[in-house]
DNA sequence: ACCTGAACACCGTTCAAGT
DNA sequence: ACCTGAACACCGTTCAAGT
């Protein structure tokens, strides 16, 4: 008999065989010796399917963290750990980007960096919302990372970029091709420290920051 | 005689009218008086008329920014203005967000905020790095506005997350119910300024900026 | 309660044939 | 060259009927 679970774990790795856009009702039901329409015992709707796939792709992340860590690096390692979180599956960022009702996994690891942002002095609403600024960076780096992984070695999206209208004398044209070939997850950790430094220099009870954490 | 600025003018006023899940080339040749196949003598595919409707939405963004203007500040105008282009139409941010091939719309608004940072001292490759990293913020809380606006106004995301699991004494979860009410271009607007603040830190010629602009 | 078989109402895309 | 008409190979979802 098929348990709901089963159903999320043979979803998730006709994930990896077909990607997102293969992933298909019809042929979740061949993998999992069923019909199709089998699979409605279990879920309401495709969509629902998908919501628990992205659920329990990010179990795990909401692990405890260091205490003695300075909350910016508390942030950093939560950002990392759902950067890695994403990666572990095919099309990882764009199921759980696609996310329309959070689940468990997904309420936890939020409230975590909400709590780690309240604790360095920010307001309840400004440690959500920085959250999610944060989560938006993360998942749309992601996205662009497995995008790109996807596809022929000369035809990315930089590529592309670079090929479409930039002189190639132009600094910014060479600047382009060097991004196509660099270290995807170095880029992605030195973009989450930008931001962070922003967070950081926002965050009421930081000395160093400005004075006008709350206004201008 | 149907001309290829026709569809794609047509494929905004269906994307306004039915949202980008009910975008249909069926529907658009109803639309347009023409069968659906005959939208293939403009667009190899549907992929290929989704990019010429996601570029033909960034028309104007990069349009002259003041040039007395201080970087950060031409960044962050830059930013309201690609906010306000994906708000202009329906599901826009997710139309824009799916881009496989950049158009020279995209192009040159991408190009412009490198330029503003490469001007500022960031080597080219961080230059484009940042502007990818701040779009993809952009992008994502653009693509949370509208999925929020066509939902019942008491089923918010950040309701059920506040629901889902946070005690009502909790700071947090009120916090969170706080978020859901609030204006959304001020949150965007907040997002942005602390992310800009973040990569003025790490500006290479910023006096105020750490030392460590480039290592870490 | 769970699953099968089969249908319903759609999709994107192709292509001979018309004009 | 552009469009029609009609098909092909799929979708998600529903539901009587079986066990």
């Amino acid at each position: 008999m098929l348990r709901r679970a089963n159903v999320v774990a043979g979803a998730l790795d006709l994930l990896d065989a077909e990607g997102l856009d293969g992933l298909t009702m019809r042929k979740l039901g061949v993998a999992l010796d069923v019909q199709a329409g089998a699979l409605y015992r279990h879920f309401p709707n495709k969509e629902a399917l998908l919501d628990a796939m992205a659920d329990q792709l990010l179990e795990g992340v909401d692990g405890p963290l260091p205490p003695d860590l300075p909350w910016p690096d508390q942030l950093e390692l939560l950002g990392e750990r759902l950067h890695t979180a994403l990666l572990s599956r095919r099309d990882g960022a764009r199921l759980v980007s696609g996310t329309f009702a959070p689940g468990p996994h997904t309420m936890a690891v939020s409230r975590r960096a909400a709590q780690v942002l309240a604790e360095a002095g920010f307001p309840p609403e400004r440690a959500w919302e920085l959250t999610f600024a944060v989560f938006y960076f993360i998942l749309g780096h992601t996205i662009e990372e497995q995008a790109q992984s996807r596809m022929p070695a000369g035809d990315n999206w930089t590529t592309r970029l670079a090929a479409a209208g930039l002189d190639t004398h132009d600094p910014l044209a060479t600047g382009l091709r060097t991004l196509a070939v660099a270290d995807p997850g170095e880029r992605f950790s030195y973009g989450l420290r930008v931001f962070l430094a922003g967070v950081q220099q926002y965050a009421p009870e930081d000395a160093a920051g400005p004075s006008n954490a709350e206004s201008s």
